[in-house]
RNA sequence: AGGCGCGUAGCUCAGUUGGUUAGAGCGCUACCUUGACAUGGUAGAGGUCACAGGUUCAAAUCCUGUCGUGCCUACCA
């Protein structure tokens, strides 16, 4: 940003414009100095607690997290402000899946043939990239001043962590709640490993229903014909389902069946199960069990149905095929087998049909069941547990419907497949002996032990990556290897886990299941579940929309041609970049300009509210950007103050007595701010804290109070100017520790210039001050009532200067106090001529009004006075309607004998206010 | 198919247990460079609170239904 006018030089207290990057250098010190550092001792203070959800070791900041590590950021520093002892306990997560593909794309980029490595070698170099590249997330969010007790980082694959893992594996194994079993699993064929069906997304995509007709093996002239979309798996058809009540097909059940194209020939039986629709299709499925949830469910009641699995891990046609179709893709079998049922006659129709398909989450790929032996984890008591956790209350909801969800996943659930055919995760702590026997221990040697002298070999297989994600509560507090350790006593269980829905069922429910089988009860008191961000039409954030925004491009800017080539490259469908060009050129011509790491995060404060989902727009962070060039120029103007820059302003001008009211009027309105943002906080409103902040700074402080204060500078005696002075930077100095939790930056380095000027630098930091408590005994209703009033009057005053804007034009004030007003009259109305004069003086017909016991009359030269009195017209119109209608329910007897009495109150009170103003407004009528 | 949410100013959103004149930011109109700030100031325009019923003295707010819209879960071969 060009910074030319700043380097005017008049000013050596600040420069005249707010420059982010000059601010957030403020905090560059502040993790050094360990401030950010938890102490465990036991010192009696209150503890509060948060854990990150660690984020994926090979991930880069997007605006999710800087959206939530702002919330618990905030959180985190109010309470230690408040005096609690703080915890943020970060990390990463080894992300199995998404790491593998990382690894494996490296190492193929360095030419290195992945198939050909061992095991060691693999994880040599996954370990080496995380070394080098792990930490890009951590130092992006350190830049957004997440205040994370760094020194605490964990990683989930670390030895400690890695040992919780293996204790609660085998802990759960003992207990009988794991167990290895042959069964039908979501199997990924490109990534080669099982995934759990919170892995697998279904979309409606387009696809043809095909009817294929099995003929009779008693009457190969008839036959029976079945619905089917994947043609391909009739090679392994086990039975023919009909429904048990369907009169259509009562006489053919038992009846056998030819599978077409199969060779050598085989037949199979039709068969009656409840599940099948016989609405849908043809009334009859073929029934293919191990490829399919549902027919597995059917072969479950039937267990004569032959279970023949068709595909090889990569999902080609393997030896259970007739010898044409084998080695074969299975989408390029589909096509040849529908050509060969055609040409056989058997095809009876094909109709597009649209279906949804389930995809791998991280492949695309579309998911096979897959019959294979895979390891287990029982879920229906630990459900039961999860279900009476939230129950009792010991794990609360905010908002509180997402409970419900909670809850309506639970009561459902299904066995956990937490094995993984994956090389990078925790290796599964199980050892099998020649006769298939498993040994599960935390050691070989501990498993050799119960093996007696059989050989062992481990299993390779790895964990699902959230087995290790659900324990991150206690593991990374170290319960597993010290229970006594003073950290687990700090700050188990932790105060508020801050995460989206996306990851409810993934990782919250999993966390607190886990964590009261390991160690009793709830890891967290809150789970407050945040919006998701998306942009500005509400599209869902994606490399392939093209509609990413990086938080830090928010912070520093990005140039244009910069922010193109980030959102086209590396697209998965290259296609799209043209498009995806042309829209962010449209959205963002010039780029985008640096709004500053505090803009931001206030951007993300003012849009937590309980709503689901969060449209960035970023006309809210530019709007927010000023706030702080607002807050900066406040400073730089009480700075200037407190430097001696008002002094002798007004040397020639008479003193006003009995100003100081308006000094208890904004400190009166700094404790209801502060209670105000105690009270969003304690309910994780965190979107009306940060509007009440705003508020208070810039409409009150800086557009009333600072105003006003300017006025006492300028008329008061010394001992004003001084009061004035005192308050100003009393107030200011507040305001800021107010502010700190969510602007961090700007706040530190006003602060440190602000702070000693009125003895409040009782820390080296903003960060370690105690956070403003609201002091009842500050509340001044008389104040606020007189700075209302004054207000009212200010603001009646412009009204009139707006309509009489025009030379020679002057201000007449009558009133008991009119002499004290005239200053604020001309300060802050801008009527440069106003001054006062007895009631008698007055002129008559000059635009008047009369408001809190006082006349204020525009005195000028050319008055339209039919356009006047026109508008006045209206305006007692619009009271009388108001009038009314406030009548009409005084004189309800129902309401008055039904109602509050503070409802009839304010109403009566609505109606005098609304005569005195008739009042006032009739007797303003001009001739 | 079930479940959850949403529909308030041109746009993005607040609106706490029903109760003064429904608010904020951005945008828009007019005027103003007044010694903190033009990244500013002043005044203003703009809302039948999706629609239809109901409960109530009183509904943006509670209930029912309709329409629109988003998401989650489960899925029919």
């Amino acid at each position: 940003m060009p910074t030319d006018t700043n380097s005017d030089t008049t000013d050596t207290i600040l420069p005249k414009h707010y420059e982010p990057q000059i601010a957030e250098q403020a905090g560059s010190g502040w993790e050094a100095s360990g401030y950010f550092s938890s102490q465990p001792q036991n010192d009696g203070r209150e503890s509060f607690s948060i854990l990150l959800p660690p984020p994926n070791v090979t991930g880069m900041l997007h605006m999710g997290h800087a959206f939530q590590h702002t919330l618990m950021d905030t959180l985190i520093r109010y309470q230690r402000m408040c005096g609690k002892n703080t915890l943020w306990q970060p990390g990463t997560d080894h992300a199995g899946i998404a790491m593998q593909i990382v690894a494996t794309r490296e190492l193929e980029r360095r030419g290195i043939d992945v198939a050909a490595l061992s095991r060691e070698e693999f994880l040599t170099h996954a370990w080496e990239w995380k070394q080098q590249s792990g930490n890009t997330i951590t130092q992006q969010m350190r830049r957004l001043g997440a205040s994370c007790d760094w020194q605490r980082e964990c990683f989930t694959m670390d030895d400690n962590l890695s040992a919780a893992v293996t204790q609660a594996f085998v802990k759960l194994y003992e207990d009988g709640y794991i167990y290895r079993g042959k069964r039908l699993v979501n199997w990924d064929p490109v990534l080669l490993t099982a995934v759990s069906d919170l892995e697998v997304v279904s979309e409606e995509e387009s696809g043809v229903m095909y009817h294929v007709r099995y003929p009779f093996v008693d009457d190969e002239d008839n036959g029976i014909i079945i619905a089917t979309t994947r043609p391909e798996t009739i090679l392994v058809d086990g039975a023919i389902a009909v429904h048990p009540d369907d009169e259509r097909f009562l006489p053919l059940l038992g009846k056998r069946v030819w599978v077409p194209l199969c060779s050598p020939p085989r037949s199979i039986e039709i068969i009656a199960d409840e599940y099948v629709d016989p609405q849908f299709g043809s009334g009859c499925v073929k029934i293919t069990a191990a490829h399919d949830f549902n027919d597995y469910a059917v072969y479950q009641r039937h267990p004569d149905i032959p279970l023949i699995v068709l595909f090889t891990p990569d999902a080609k046609m393997n030896e259970n095929a007739p010898e044409t179709y084998r080695g074969m893709d299975r989408f390029a079998a589909r096509e040849k087998i529908v050509a060969d049922l055609t040409a056989q006659g058997l095809l009876i129709k094909q109709e597009p049909h649209r279906y949804k398909l389930p995809r791998g989450d991280r492949s695309k790929a579309v998911i096979e069941p897959m019959l294979t032996d895979q390891w287990f984890m029982r879920m229906d008591k630990m459900a039961e547990r999860g279900l009476a956790l939230a129950d009792e209350g010991q794990v609360r909801f905010v908002p509180d419907n997402w409970r419900r969800v909670y809850q309506e996943w639970l009561s459902k659930i299904h066995d956990w497949c937490i094995s993984r055919q994956l090389l990078w995760g925790h290796q599964i702590p199980a050892w099998q002996d020649p006769d298939g026997n498993w040994y599960i221990a935390e050691t070989e040697e501990q498993a050799q032990q119960q093996a007696g002298d059989k050989p062992l070999t481990r299993e390779t297989d790895v964990l699902d990556t959230w087995f290790s994600s659900a324990l991150w509560p206690y593991s990374t507090l170290d319960w597993h290897t010290q229970p006594e350790n003073p950290h687990f006593q700090s700050y188990f269980p932790t105060s508020v886990l801050i995460t989206g829905f996306d990851i409810l069922f993934f990782w919250v429910a999993r966390m607190v299941m886990m964590t009261d089988y390991m160690v009793g009860g709830s890891p967290f008191h809150d789970v407050y579940i945040t919006g998701l961000v998306r942009d500005r039409e509400g599209q869902k954030m994606s490399k392939s929309r093209g509609n990413i925004l990086d938080p830090l491009d928010l912070a520093d800017g990005i140039s244009l041609e910069e922010l193109l080539a980030k959102r086209t490259h590396g697209l998965m469908k290259p296609e799209q970049a043209q498009q995806i060009e042309a829209d962010t050129r449209q959205q963002f011509p010039d780029g985008i300009p640096a709004y500053g790491v505090d803009a931001l995060r206030f951007t993300f404060a003012s849009l937590a509210s309980y709503g689901r989902e969060i449209k960035f727009d970023l006309g809210r962070c530019e709007g927010y950007r000023h706030f702080c060039n607002k807050l900066w120029n406040a400073a730089r103007f009480v700075l200037s103050v407190a430097d001696g820059g008002y002094e002798n302003a007004a040397a020639d001008i008479e003193t006003v007595a009995n100003l100081p009211v308006q000094d208890e009027w904004i400190i009166s309105r700094l404790q209801r701010a502060e209670q105000t943002v105690a009270d969003s906080f304690a309910e994780y409103r965190f979107d009306l804290a940060a509007l009440e902040i705003y508020q208070f700074f810039w409409d009150d402080y800086c557009s009333w109070y600072l105003e006003v204060a300017k006025v006492q500078l300028i008329y008061g005696d010394a001992s004003v100017r001084a009061n004035t002075t005192r308050t100003l930077l009393a107030v200011l100095e507040a305001g800021l520790r107010l502010c700190h939790p969510i602007m961090p930056f700007i706040t530190e380095q006003l602060w440190q210039k602000v702070a000693p000027l009125v003895d409040k630098k009782t820390a080296a930091t903003i960060m370690l001050a105690a956070y403003p408590q609201a002091e009842a005994a500050k509340i001044n209703p008389a104040a606020e009532a007189a700075m209302a009033r004054l207000k009212a009057i200010v603001e009646a005053a412009r009204q009139l200067r707006q309509e009489y804007n025009q030379p020679g034009a002057t201000l007449l004030v009558s009133g008991s106090d009119s002499e004290q007003l005239v200053p604020f009259l001309v300060k802050l109305a801008g009527c440069k001529n106003a001054r006062s004069i007895a009631a008698a003086e007055l002129p008559t017909n000059a635009p008047t009004v009369k408001i809190h016991e006082l006349t204020l009359l525009m005195d000028c030269p050319q008055i339209d006075i039919a356009a006047r009195n026109e508008q006045r017209q209206r305006e007692l119109q619009q009271l009388q309607t108001e009038l009314a209608a406030v009548e009409k329910m005084l004189a309800n007897p129902q309401f008055m004998q039904k109602a509050r009495e503070q409802a009839i109150n304010s109403k009566q009170q609505q109606q005098q206010r609304l005569l005195q103003k008739i009042d006032e407004l009739t007797s303003q009528t001009l001739s």
